[in-house]
DNA sequence: GTTTATTCGGACAAAATAATCCGATTTTCT
DNA sequence: AGAAAATCGGATTATTTTGTCCGAATAAAC
């Protein structure tokens, strides 16, 4: 079941988690990942490529390759990641799905749920994935 | 694009608001609803029929027939709608899809969520349909 | 230079969701 | 009684999302 996220984003998060749990400069393969992570191997290899394609992420070639972060933990946040793959349509729609739910001709919820959605966008804005990191690590041990 | 819910839900909370903004005793038709919400016919009247059989809306066969809630709009509240199509599912799951994410077991963003969730769970059930009712009209007649 | 382990890219398959079709039944109206 | 307008129920189709397969390219290790 997936809550506000498609399946893709929400490996993508895990997966974006993951590296930046790692120590800097460590590469890790998509198959490490997906065992990990417990995600089907071919469909985070496609999740990753298409993250480093965003720039997020920089992947190395042949053997011995793999991906890591493109810049450091401290710069990159949840938000970047959902930006990436679902876009960020998401807080910009109504949640009852009235078409052309704005403050002019809101939906009978569009106040209530305006101010959670930002509070939402706010949650994947503000801390980045360097603060993250330590429960990251504690989540991954039960997984 | 959908927020949470999927299209089924949404549609389905549609209805029931126009519903519950009729005159008390109103009856309408799957057609009538689907040409004011601009919904499929065929597919909102599949939706209505499920809200009929978990007893929400009920329904009149025959010509002259169609669909009106089943109780007072006091005693209805969106939740219940959601409830009725989507399940609950969603108020309890990991919004970055980490199995088992528990308080135990938590998610690197666990409790910020949690509390988002909460207040959408509350956004949906204290307000009946009633309450609604004014806000619904005026949106309609944007559609 | 050959083997090996990886990413890359494109096509393909499966599953879930969204939407449609059609014939049967029910009820009202003339 | 017959026509008309509605719900009902089941099957079917279309679209989107999720997941898989395979062969080519790349680079390290032997």
């Amino acid at each position: 079941m997936t809550v506000i996220f498609s399946k893709k984003c929400e490996y993508g998060m895990q997966a974006v988690l993951y590296l930046a749990a790692q120590d800097q400069g460590t590469v890790v393969t998509a198959e490490k990942i997906s065992r990990v992570l417990k995600i089907p191997k071919e469909f985070i290899s496609k999740i990753l490529q298409s993250l480093r394609e965003s720039g997020l992420i920089s992947s190395i070639k042949g053997k011995s390759g793999g991906f890591c972060l493109a810049k450091p933990a401290s710069e990159i946040k949840l938000i970047d990641v959902v930006e990436a793959i679902d876009g960020l349509e998401t807080f910009d729609c109504c949640v009852l799905g009235f078409p052309e739910c704005t403050p002019d001709t809101p939906c009978p919820v569009h106040d209530s749920w305006g101010a959670l959605r930002t509070k939402a966008f706010e949650m994947l804005s503000n801390e980045t994935l360097d603060r993250l990191k330590e429960k990251t690590l504690k989540k991954i041990l039960t997984i």
